[in-house]
RNA sequence: GGCGCCGUACCCAAGUGGUUAAGGGAGAGGUCUGCAAAACCUUUAUGCAUCGGUUCGAAUCCGAUCGGCGCCUCCA
């Protein structure tokens, strides 16, 4: 039975899709005007382990993302390059999905960019303006929030509460009340990407985009909508508003946010020059899989405090379960079973993630397979069906985290490492252990380790 | 000012009323080894920011204090 923290409850509640069959979710997407930043993407793995989680509940999955590849910053930085903005977005929405890919991140069933859906926001708009929601001022459409009475009650602020005039947008001066928010953007000029509608030519503002395509590709109930906790107040809010207004319905069942990511204890921000790209990662040469470890090892609702010592340490926990799998895999091994060895580890792993998607609590249960099943084969009562199943219980482990190191990188045969190791052993068998030793360094430097045990010389790659 | 989250060992972190407070990293000891830089095992909090309260029983509930973080119309 799966549980989540439902930000319009404030509580956690035991999820199932509305029609009994079919999740339909909608994840906020990237704003593609640079390349992704490593809070983003803390969000869109807690996305995937979700997203994971629930396919493997036998529900099926409608999962949309969108690409918003229309706002300011696009806009004034295409001008700049002389481009249209889809020529300006399409690098970076490139790289966000290259980004994704390396994190294992799955890709969402629908990808839906904002400018393909002009269409069905200039629609949504028109009702609104039609219901008495919204209303024009100057060239551009607002939405009048004192019209809808549950207006903060995602964010549990208060109209009132809200800081007045903090920050204004000197082209919105003309509201009504300073905290109705712009739903079409009338042009600044002549250069500025914009669409004709009958209530005048213009741009949608940010919030009517997810209205839009989440409405069109799932209906008018969602079972659960994401996104990072920043977007809590004022965007989901105000998806909220925008669309109950138009349909008298409840918007989202489940509001699911993911905490932030600090650096160093500290919010990143690129004034602080705590600020990092996946590629600045990578290019530091850290594993890919490290990161999203790292990503996995704290529940998305608790700040991840991101540290380089962090990394390291996620990298190390990785190279344990490696060096199990790898020992598991080359040990030799009696005919029979030991049940009682993981007996307990898929149910546990599984009731890990139904409590609100427990990761942490979900690799405590693999590393205790881990040391219990090693303490098994130095006993030597692993067997041989036991392999198979605990084999199994990490291809499960890995469907759903992951984190598991590909077994490529444990298991491979190569003539050429084999003939330098029985070298090394006949230099062993002789004594010469400086020629042993010798050709224990060339194998290093060409990424192999080996390990000398009972059973024999073993090597895997590094 | 308003709303909210958090503080558990050297670091990260689970646990949110009931046996000895998970797990990972690091350190220390040991096993194996020609050696080990590998691997494996064991070990590390009478204690859960502090003080008070409720309770047969509190890391867990309540209150206060201290400290950190977030949101209050750019934001994952």
């Amino acid at each position: 039975m799966l549980k989540l923290t439902n930000t319009l409850t404030g509580s956690q509640e035991v999820f199932a899709p509305l029609d009994g069959s079919t999740v339909r979710m909608y994840t906020c997407g990237p704003t593609v005007h640079n390349h992704a930043h490593i809070g983003n993407l803390r969000t869109y793995v807690f996305e995937d382990i979700l997203r994971r989680h629930l396919h493997s509940k036998g529900w099926a999955l409608k999962h949309v993302m969108n690409i918003t590849d229309i706002d300011d910053k696009i806009i004034n930085r295409a001008i700049e390059a002389g481009q249209d903005i889809k020529t300006y977005a399409e690098p970076y929405t490139r790289a966000f999905f290259e980004d994704c890919g390396k994190l294992r991140i799955e890709r969402p069933d629908i990808i839906t960019p904002a400018t393909d859906y002009i269409p069905e926001m200039i629609d949504l708009v028109q009702r609104l303006l039609d219901a008495g929601y919204a209303y024009p001022e100057g060239d551009s459409i607002y939405y009048r929030i004192s019209r809808f009475p549950n207006y903060g009650r995602l964010s549990r602020l208060d109209r009132r509460e809200l800081k007045i005039g903090a920050r204004i947008d000197a082209d919105e001066y003309e509201k009504e009340e300073p905290s109705d928010f712009v739903l079409w953007k009338a042009p600044k000029n002549e250069k500025e990407p914009h669409w004709q509608a009958p209530f005048g030519a213009g741009r949608p503002g940010w919030h009517i985009e997810c209205s839009a395509m989440a409405m069109k590709q799932l209906g008018e109930t969602l079972d659960i909508h994401c996104g990072g906790v920043d977007n809590i107040f004022p965007h989901h809010e105000n998806e909220i508003a925008q669309s109950e207004a138009v349909t008298g319905k409840p918007f989202v069942r489940f509001w699911v946010h993911g905490e932030h990511l600090l650096v160093e204890g500290e919010k990143m921000a690129k004034s602080k020059g705590n600020f990092y790209t996946l590629r600045d990662l990578l290019e530091r040469e850290y594993d890919p899989l490290a990161i999203r470890y790292l990503l996995v090892s704290v529940p998305y609702r608790k700040q991840l405090n991101f540290t380089w010592d962090g990394l390291v340490a996620a990298q190390r926990s990785l190279e344990r379960i490696k060096e199990f799998l790898f020992r598991l895999n080359t040990a030799r091994l009696g005919p029979g079973s030991n049940p009682q060895l993981d007996a307990e580890a898929a149910a546990a792993f599984e009731n890990a993630l139904d409590d609100d998607l427990n990761t942490a609590q979900a690799l405590a249960v693999v590393f205790d397979l881990i040391r219990k099943c090693n303490t098994a084969l130095s006993d030597a009562v692993v067997k041989e069906d036991d392999r198979k199943r605990i084999f199994r219980f990490f291809q499960n482990v890995d469907e759903r985290l992951a984190i598991v190191p590909p077994m490529e990188a444990i298991v491979q045969g190569d003539e050429q490492i084999e003939s330098l190791i029985a070298n090394r052993n006949e230099a062993r068998r002789k004594r010469d252990f400086a020629s042993a030793d010798l050709i224990r360094q060339q194998l290093l430097d060409r990424g192999v380790v080996i390990e000398d045990t009972r059973e024999g010389t073993k090597w895997r790659r590094k």
